[in-house]
DNA sequence: GCTTTATCCCGATTTACCTCA
DNA sequence: AATGAGGTAAATCGGGATAAA
């Protein structure tokens, strides 16, 4: 069976990630395996399991993730003694009612989810999100604010796999008292932000490389011009290669011999002294490194 | 094998809410 | 105290992929 994990997974070996430092990609977490399985109740089963990446940025604390959000402002009425203090006790002064155009124009698809997704319809209606809030009667799209606790646990049922199976979405939404949906939803944000954070890690990965690469082939032009320079030298004619005072005109043969050389040096002036004069001293390979 | 339907997921975007200058 | 800019995260939208009927 060719789905879509083992597709995704395709894609991603196509990215060579950088488990081993030596090599660098873009897929996110690293890598990770996956499992497709259809359950009893005939759903599809995705258990995505990130790698431990090999280069990771430290995630932001809870307290740096919430920032100032600790106080729910969400007006779910909640079993869970300390979420239910924190949304009895604080509801948002700036809950504004403006969204209607928004409301009407999801309304189909809206209506799709819910119906698609609010199964759990066993649990009582006073423990879910009012309704008012939920079919935008009142008008507004009240933003849910999770609670550190329900913060907490969906990091935690995250660590534990990145995508929910439907029994796992219904028990976790029951447990935090949110729909199934705002369970999905949440899934949904937080692989995509481990994804942009692991994309982030990686052009910095990459962007490091960059200099890196840069500066040894800066290292090698250079090298390259100087071998180039000496291989140069080593063709021209001799006396062009010493300075005048070394050289002395051979009385019996008039040709040019270098009166400090050995006969090597003799032998080699006499062999290049036919060759074309180079056009000039230095050849082409004069740029400096920097410029190259 | 083809079509339809339901479901899941993703990327992009919108929106509500928060912090801070 | 008020306010606007910018950031963050929940929610929405549109569409692709897949399995089952």
């Amino acid at each position: 069976m060719r789905n879509k994990e083992e597709k995704t997974l395709f894609k991603m070996m196509n990215m060579v990630h950088h488990e081993d430092g030596l090599t660098l990609g873009l897929g996110y977490g690293g890598g990770r395996t996956t499992e497709s399985k259809l359950s009893s109740d005939g759903h599809r089963h995705h258990q995505f399991k990130l790698y431990e990446p090999s280069l990771t940025l430290g995630w932001p604390s809870e307290d740096s993730i919430h920032g100032g959000y600790d106080e729910a402002t969400t007006t779910t009425t909640t079993t869970v003694t300390t979420m239910a203090a924190a949304a009895a006790s604080h509801s948002s002064p700036n809950s504004t009612v403006s969204s209607f155009s928004n409301v009407n124009l999801s309304a189909v698809k809206r209506e799709r989810d819910i119906v698609s997704e609010e199964v759990d319809l066993e649990r009582p209606v006073s423990s879910r999100i009012s309704d008012e809030d939920e079919d935008g009667s009142t008008g507004a799209r009240k933003k849910l604010r999770l609670t550190k606790e329900q913060s907490a646990l969906l990091e935690d049922s995250f660590k534990e796999h990145s995508t929910l199976n439907p029994k796992q979405k219904q028990d976790l939404a029951h447990r935090l008292n949110l729909r199934p949906r705002q369970v999905e939803v949440w899934f949904q944000n937080r692989r995509a932000r481990t994804k942009l954070k692991q994309t982030e890690v990686d052009c910095e990965f990459l962007k490091r490389c960059c200099e890196s690469l840069t500066d040894e082939n800066r290292r090698l032009q250079k090298e390259l011009q100087e071998l180039k320079m000496i291989k140069y030298a080593s063709s021209m004619p001799l006396y062009m290669q010493f300075p005048a005072a070394t050289l002395s005109m051979c009385p019996s043969c008039e040709r040019i011999a270098s009166a400090g050389g050995g006969e090597d040096k003799a032998k080699a002036a006499t062999f290049l002294i036919g060759a074309p004069k180079p056009t000039h001293l230095y050849g082409p390979f004069t740029n400096s490194p920097a410029a190259c």
